[in-house]
This record gives structure tokens, sequence and C-alpha cells, in this order.
DNA sequence: TTCTAGTTGTGTACGATTTACACAACCGGA
DNA sequence: TCCGGTTGTGTAAATCGTACACAACTAGAA
């Protein structure tokens, strides 16, 4: 279901099911907000944006943007609200990562919050954001280390197979820097040529025709195929 | 964040944040549901379970069982005791599949549902409660179309990478049966000879060492080795 | 002008995995 | 005793994954 109508169309034998009445008049009810998790890259490693709680219980400790859902706004958009307000870039990738609901995850009241995965290419500074590398946060508030290690799973498993790595590297970048974004997140390294191969194959990456002069060979730089997440067939990181 | 705490710590300038007393107060305010997507197996098909909602704009129409989040009650706990309210079976799979929060999804109140996937061996019958194809559901009420996909997308992707269809078999069971459900989840045909050594390799699945009879050569029996979800990492679908 | 350090770009041989495929064993029932 | 229908098993070919070395190129120093 989705919300009393079906509880009082099913039975209502059960003990604990809550009579209709009881959620329109007031009280402790069950409130929704949405945290965001952004990620992005800071001198080639992973980091993660935070927040201070600056509040009550969890005063001084670090936490992901977030905030209460709205009544007329769907979960979506709360989460892109939240985001862009500490957050300038629009158009980040945004997806969906999983509820929070245990009951005493917010000592003061109770709140089910839905956590998103967010990922941010340019990493610009912005006020009140603090950016911390994700193998090393600071300890946070609520229950945001669990959410923080659910967004690094979701992250690391969705780069094996698809091409959500378009989240974090604007167009223009090299295959060193593109491998290198892989091997930081999947921690381990990947043989430069067989990684060329496979992107080139799958078509990922396409080559842009320009290159960028550095102290050395200069490298052909390359753009994503697709901006919008696809899934392939054959893993991206095996060793190469 | 996860309540109203941080939207106060954080700055309040945002014209659609909600202040903190207005929550307090009453009324338009999101409330939170579960709703259970309980998949079966009946003569071989895959089939879901619903009840019907016998209630205001949805009457008539079949749904997912679902109801309110308690006060004190984590999700999980709720997903529980709506799937087991309606079927008897305790420790069947449950995890969670998503969260559904468009405004309009409940037409009577703004209700934000985590959705869950559950897998129940038996399929006993029980009052209330009818099975459907998951290929062939009745019109659904809510957005609970939208649930029942992406409940399916999961599983089938679960199915190969994991040994998740434990949920759906209990132990004894012939090898021809183990690869019918996947056959019936994925829509395609595997090959007899490389699924059973395939499923055999990864230690997914042990012979029993007793036999079942029937008109043509006995069938070795089997029993999953884990019955806890385990990722494996070859997919145990490609042709066998 | 030449040399050097450091990076980029490319191909191939080996092994592992995946795939396709056919036949004998076994039972119940006619 | 025969037959239909199912279960159980191995091997060869192709594909895919993996390891690996050397030439090309540039800026800057000598």
């Amino acid at each position: 279901m989705s919300g009393e109508r079906q509880s009082r169309a099913n039975k209502e034998d059960h003990p604990v099911e809550t009579a209709p009445s009881m959620e329109d008049r007031h009280v402790a009810s069950v409130a929704v907000a949405v945290d965001v998790v952004p990620f992005g890259l800071r001198d080639g490693a992973l980091h993660a944006a935070l927040v201070r709680v600056g509040h009550a219980d969890e005063a001084g400790l670090f936490a992901f943007p977030g905030g209460r859902v709205q009544p007329v706004e769907s979960l979506d958009v709360a989460a892109r609200r939240c985001l862009e307000r500490h957050l300038s870039p629009t158009g980040s990738f945004l997806e969906q990562l999983y509820a929070f609901g245990e009951p005493g995850r917010d000592p003061s009241s109770r709140v089910v919050s839905v956590a998103y995965l967010a990922l941010v290419p340019q990493t610009e500074e912005a006020p009140g954001v603090h950016w911390f590398p994700s193998s090393d946060l600071p300890p946070l508030a609520y229950d945001h280390g669990a959410v923080a290690d659910k967004a690094l799973d979701r992250l690391r498993g969705k780069l094996a197979y698809t091409n959500i790595a378009f989240g974090l590297l604007a167009d223009g970048f090299t295959l060193a820097e593109f491998q290198k974004v892989y091997e930081t997140i999947l921690g381990r390294a990947l043989d430069r040529r067989n990684f060329r191969k496979k992107v080139l194959a799958l078509e990922l990456v396409r080559p842009m025709g320009r290159v960028r002069h550095g102290p050395h060979r200069p490298a052909e730089l390359f753009q994503f195929a697709q901006r919008a997440l696809t899934t392939v067939e054959t893993p991206l990181t095996k060793k190469g």
C-alpha cells in the first residue's frame, strides 16, 4: 500500500496496526527527510562533502547535507534541493541510495531518511562545505557513518558495470586521469594497456581529437560517449 | 541529516526550507509506510502476492501488502510485520528495495513508501491473498505497477550474482527445478550441463545424498550451501 | 644542438573461462 | 522386454582476460 487506505482496507486485527485517527491528530508520527552523500575528486582522490551540525546532541559533528521533505515535493526533488543548497552545480548525478529508519538514529525525533548518492564534477569551494577524503571521514552525526559506507559500496559496485564515472569527470580528461579515478575508488592498480583497450572497445569514452600539453609526451583528451547512466555487460575492472 | 536539527544548523535562507515549528504543529506533513512485494513459485512460474484494496479511490484494485510505519518500529521490522500479517512463513528473505515518494502516488494523502522485496518458499494459501503470475499482474493501486517493475528488476539482477534463489526453494530440490527457477525469472533457456557444472563449481548447492523417484530416472536432491545472501564473483547466468 | 627524464601509445602470446554439443544410464509403465 | 522421457557426464573450440616490452613524443637541462 501506500498510506492508511490499505491499512484500513485490510484486516485491522493486528495489535500494532495504527488506527487512522491516530495519524491525523498529532504527535509522535514519523517524519521524512533526505540526506545527500556528495562525492567528488580533489587532487585525484575521492572526497565527500560534509557540513557541520551546529545544534543539540550532535553539535560539532559533521553530517551530510539534508533536510525535511516538503509536503508537495518528491524525494528526488528534495534531494536535489538539499544538494544544490550547499553545492551550486546543477545537473550533477543523483540517485537514490537507501532509506534509513532505525528509531534511534536521530536522538531528538523519529525521522526516516532517504539517502541519495551524488557525484559532483568540479568540486569547487562553497561556504560551509568541508571536503574530506572518503577513506578518512571525521566522526559523523546520526547514522551517517553507515550512510557513507553504503554510498561507497554503491559507487564501487556501479563503477565496475556502468559508466557512472562520468559524474566525477568533466569532458576533456586524459586516459591516465580516467584510470586513476578507477584505481582510487577500487583501491587497486589496473593495467594501463588493458584499461585503454577495454574502455575504447566498450565505447565508454571517445577521443576528442585534442591533446593536452605538459612536460612530457602530449596526452590525447577524451570525453564520455554517454552522459547518462548506462550498464555494460562485461565488467570494466578486473585487472585492466 | 536526519531531521530538523541539521536544517536548523545550516543556513535557513532557502525559501522552501521549512521552519521547524511547522513540523511540530500538525497537518499536511508526510507519512511513512512500507510495501512488501512477495514473490513465490507456483507450479514453476514466478508469482506475486496481492491483496485487495477495499477502500476509496483505489477500491477494487489490487496492491501489495503494506501499512504505516509505527513510531517505535524500524523499517525492516515494519516490513516483516506487514508481510507476516498476510503470509505466515517467518524467516523469509526480505530486503529493502526502493523508496517511492511522488506527491501524487496516493491520491488521498501524502505518503512516502519504502518498498521491500520478499521471497517466500512454500507459497501456501492464505485468506485474502491472491497470487498472480509476475508476468501478468492485474491493474494495481497507487504506483504499485512501478514497484512491481523495480522488484522484478532487482530479483533478476541479484539472480545472476548471488544465491538469492534460496529464498524461493526449500531444501530437497532437483537441479532441473533449480534451473527452471532461473529460466523462468530470466526469461531464457540455459544449458543443462553447463548450469550443473557452474552451480557445483561455485558450491552454491550441495547434493543431499537422497534421490527423488518419479516416472523416469531418479533425480538427485540438493540443498543450498548457504541460506544467507552471498555474492559470487562470476555470473551464474550467461548461457549455462 | 643534443641528451635525458618521464610519460603516452601500441600488439601479441599465453592461460583461463565460456560455450557448444552427444551419448549412455536409469526408471516406470505398457 | 521394450519404450518414452528424464538424468548425469566430458571434451573440443572459441572467446575473453591477463601479462608483458618497447617505441614515440615532449619539455627542459646540459
